[in-house]
DNA sequence: TTCCGATACGTTATTTAGTAACACTGGCGA
DNA sequence: TCGCCAGTGTTACTAAATAACGTATCGGAA
């Protein structure tokens, strides 16, 4: 898992918050770092570990303030199965991406435009999808 | 919501823990019949109120148990995004079922034999997938 | 019969996840 | 200079899940 898509992406990140006049502060530019730079997916708690070295005393909430802002700006995504999140290295279509998840090295590899299920019940109309598919990369593929 | 699948639904597992040579328990079955009667995804520790007036003593890992148990048999399904369990009236396929959840009334449809996602990347073998999609279903959209 | 092993359940405790509520601060506009 | 407000600090708590170990029950082997 390459380390070093970080230095792009928050430059990508800086400017989609200029766009839209948000704020990449500190602590929302070093969490995007981190989970960017984490190998596979990185669990909320673990983030919080990195960051206190530095940080000295943050605490759950502002960890988790700082992911939902990112999540918000759809810079990060939530494996929900794993109650994890990954960096999106992606441009950001917004409309949820279908993650890949290999089981045995942890990549998770980030699909968009989702072919869309047409078998929906009738009538149902979707606001957001979480489509998580789990099983062996390419690589750890025997 | 309706309360009356769990009757046809019970009889069904009871057949299908036999075919297996697996125990429907008392307290599985308690369980099973309560995530059916449940109007909507129910979480376990709701779960676990609902069983201690009857149960006296029930405790975490009481209800973890029996519905992992029933999850392996395809009785019941995790909705991993809302940390919530659903049961499955279906046949099951097993192979995971396709979501449609309800955010306004909590109605869950199942779908099975989702359309396999032909965007995969490269090498990558399908172990299990969590496909979940929040919206409104037919009865509550305008 | 007694003993054995296996499966399920009871119980205690702990870890992991996530949020509510309120206080503080520093910048920015009126 | 005042007051607002977004962002953060802080405390405390709720919710979700599991580890580890003890106990009971039952069916089969000795």
């Amino acid at each position: 898992m390459s380390r070093s898509h970080s230095s792009e992406a928050l430059e990508a990140a800086e400017r989609l918050c200029q766009e839209r006049g948000e704020r990449l502060t500190p602590i929302r530019k070093r969490v995007l770092e981190l989970v960017l730079d984490w190998d596979g997916p990185v669990k909320a708690y673990d983030l919080l570990e990195a960051l206190n070295p530095e940080a000295g005393t943050a605490k759950p909430p502002t960890v988790y303030r700082a992911l939902d802002f990112l999540m918000g700006l759809g810079l990060v995504h939530k494996v929900e199965a794993l109650n994890a999140f990954v960096g999106c290295t992606h441009s950001h279509d917004e409309g949820g991406a279908e993650l890949y998840i290999c089981n045995n090295c942890g990549s998770v590899r980030e699909r968009h435009g989702a072919a869309v299920p047409h078998n929906a019940p009738e009538g149902f109309r979707i606001e957001r999808s979480v489509i998580e598919h789990f099983g062996h990369c390419g690589n750890c593929n025997s």
